[in-house]
DNA sequence: TAAGATTTGTTCGTATGTATC
DNA sequence: GGATACATACGAACAAATCTT
């Protein structure tokens, strides 16, 4: 790492800032888990010789983080409160907002991941998780009719691609995978007008995850990677023909 | 997700956060773009209606995101600021501090993208980022003789990996990798001690760094595939060995 | 160097809103 | 419905940082 140790005198941190990370010490020092309670701002305000206006600009750096919730009424205060897939999602979003991702770094990474995770999982599903995908599959019977169907489709596909990775039990790959059909769920589609809709490519792609449910099924490693490499690569084909483009707003706070 | 559309009134959004996205889709309905000057506190009061106190825990919500900087004096004020990929891992570890991940999950994920990283880039690097590459591979002549070295000798290997994954231009790729890296650079490791340091395991990962950068000078993909192929399992193997274990502390703002 | 201007940073007192009993 | 306990919000004053002259 380049610069571990600085010699500028680092910008002063603010003392909503200083008491923020003192309470995340508290917690982890304490092992505080999901629910339990901290204490409250009259608490926090004598424990830590600050205003109440301070407290209160800390918890709201704490909460955007998803760190810790807070309640009104009696019984109410703040809570340690776990960050959910939801906001980690939103957060990292607002990364690469400023980063500008082409349809083709997604696609070259899913290229990498969803193949090997399909060959991984041949013949280690269950009957539901089987059955679940195969709904998914198969939900859509024809091509679709109008914009608001197509991106209905659209999403239901990705969803397919999101409980696969959730089914591997491996919460980083879950996350990578379904942190990607989010930003593809969520990009602007400019078609081509002269390309009105590929029925051809349409049709390919919901075989595929047809033969995919089926190769995984019977534990078929091999077919099951090759499966999904196709579908990968029609999948991209798709969304460079219609010039897709990746979106450039920030999420909103889950 | 089984909770998609939930009837219960959903917990009504404090004041600030309000603000804070109001803020937020002014500077994107603009298109601000990093270093852009936000309106003072007195015209975000005058223009929302509300007290300072709410215009203030605003602005540390957005920037606990990233999303803005402030200053104070003449000049000073809030901009835009961009989210930096520290910011961005920082926030994004404290979602895994809540799921647990194994060794075994984070290498199921570098096996199925580092080799294929690896391919992909035989051929394409310029002198100087061999070069680079070639001297975090030999850094490091003989096996670690105290702890420290030895974590000093990880944290270089892992940030190989990092630099390879950014010369690929692939912020997607690059910032997954790199938040692996830096995971793993974090962990607390607990060696056992029959086990105490395996010399032939670490002479082979670092013959690997070499050939890698070798086979990827000559533009060889194959060989540059199998080679990372061969040096993650082993670094696999370091790591299960060594009875590694993925930390779990909350990450201190950047 | 010093003084003044400008803008955020922090405090305090008070009042309001909200959930529980 | 009323009392209670908590967070939420407001407004005015003062402190600190930093730029300009």
């Amino acid at each position: 790492m380049p610069e571990d140790s600085i010699a500028r005198p680092l910008p002063r941190r603010s003392r909503p800032v200083q008491v923020a990370d003192r309470i995340k010490d508290w917690v982890v020092e304490r092992d505080l888990k999901t629910g339990a309670r901290l204490p409250s701002e009259a608490e926090m305000i004598a424990q830590f010789g600050v205003s109440k206006g301070t407290v209160r600009e800390a918890m709201r750096i704490l909460e955007a983080q998803g760190l810790i919730i807070t309640r009104t009424g009696p019984g109410g205060g703040s809570f340690v409160g776990e960050v959910t897939a939801e906001r980690a999602k939103s957060l990292l979003a607002n990364y690469f907002y400023f980063q500008q991702l082409s349809i083709t770094d997604i696609y070259q990474m899913r290229k990498m991941l969803e193949p090997e995770l399909a060959a991984s999982m041949a013949g280690r599903l269950e009957r539901w998780q089987l059955d679940e995908l195969r709904e998914l599959a198969t939900r859509h019977d024809r091509p679709a009719q109008s914009p608001e169907e197509e991106r209905d489709q659209h999403v239901t596909s990705l969803r397919f691609h999101e409980r696969l990775a959730e089914f591997a039990g491996n919460p980083l790959l879950g996350f990578c995978v379904s942190f990607m059909a989010r930003i593809l769920a969520d990009l602007t589609v400019y078609r081509r007008l002269y390309e009105p809709h590929n029925e051809e490519l349409w049709a390919r792609g919901r075989q595929h995850q047809i033969d995919l449910v089926a190769a995984l099924e019977r534990g078929d490693a091999g077919a099951a990677r090759a499966t999904m490499r196709s579908h990968m690569e029609g999948a991209e084909e798709m969304m460079q023909r219609q010039e897709a483009q990746v979106m450039r707003r920030f999420m909103g706070s889950p």
